[in-house]
DNA sequence: CTCAAATATACCTTGACACGTATATGCTCC
DNA sequence: GGAGCATATACGTGTCAAGGTATATTTGAG
């Protein structure tokens, strides 16, 4: 009866590591599916297979190029993840500026360490692992 | 052998809609579980797993009011996913400044419509912060 | 200390999905 | 038209996460 596979959400699709891989690789321009499969080490199958999901999600297109395909990016599902974000940037953006306030005060405290003034070693804070 | 659980990234995080409503839920103000349980029509348990999972990915944090737990969100991880973002930002923003451009041509080719000249509306424009 | 309310966790079941191997389809050149 | 490369799909398998129900834990009230 082959239901329809129900458009899943950009969020779904961007939650896989080697389709983040994919389209990272993308922006830098387009590739065959060959071309990804050797820079990603990843099998064919599979790099077809997530081309697939990527396509059908809008995330990218391909032309055909002789017996390849070369596959590029396509705007629009970037700017659903934006859009989502927008709300979480707003608020955000008023802690960073808090926070910011804070260390700034905190450097004029003491601390002779060797803290390289403007960069501020965010990234993570719980400890993750790697 | 348990295995470390090893944090998941932040997209698996978001990737799940309930957490995505609580999330969305959670920007307009901290909320208790119970409050949350009743707006998003979720079972408790429910509520208090993703709430679970969106606190070790740091998304949230949470102080005890009497019995209740009041959740609020935190900003790190939605910085993150902007960080990702941000590559793709400038590839898309090329993209819709291209179709500004046909966009405007197509502006002079006949149309003497009063179409306010600047204001194409561009919603991104990434530059934000005041 | 006991009860009740609010929240957290355990256990189980189910379904989705990512991968590998094998195979099908398509395109080019001879 | 057949050989061979490039890509797509089918199928079987294992893993893992999400939800439900039941239960534990914590806190406040009396």
């Amino acid at each position: 009866m082959e239901y329809i596979k129900s458009v899943e959400s950009v969020f779904e699709i961007i939650a896989e590591p080697n389709r983040r891989a994919i389209l990272s690789l993308l922006v830098l321009s387009q590739q065959s599916v060959g071309e990804i499969e050797r820079h990603l080490r990843m099998t064919q199958p599979t790099v077809s297979k997530h081309l697939r999901v990527l396509r059908d999600a809008g995330f990218v297109e391909s032309t055909v190029d002789a017996q390849r395909r070369l596959y590029r990016l396509k705007p629009e599902p970037f700017q659903e993840v934006d859009a989502w974000l927008a709300p979480f940037r707003r608020f955000w953006s008023a802690h960073v500026d808090a926070l910011e306030r804070h260390l700034d005060r905190m450097d004029h405290m003491d601390q002779p360490t060797p803290t390289k003034k403007k960069t501020r070693n965010r990234a993570r804070d719980k400890g993750e692992k790697k």
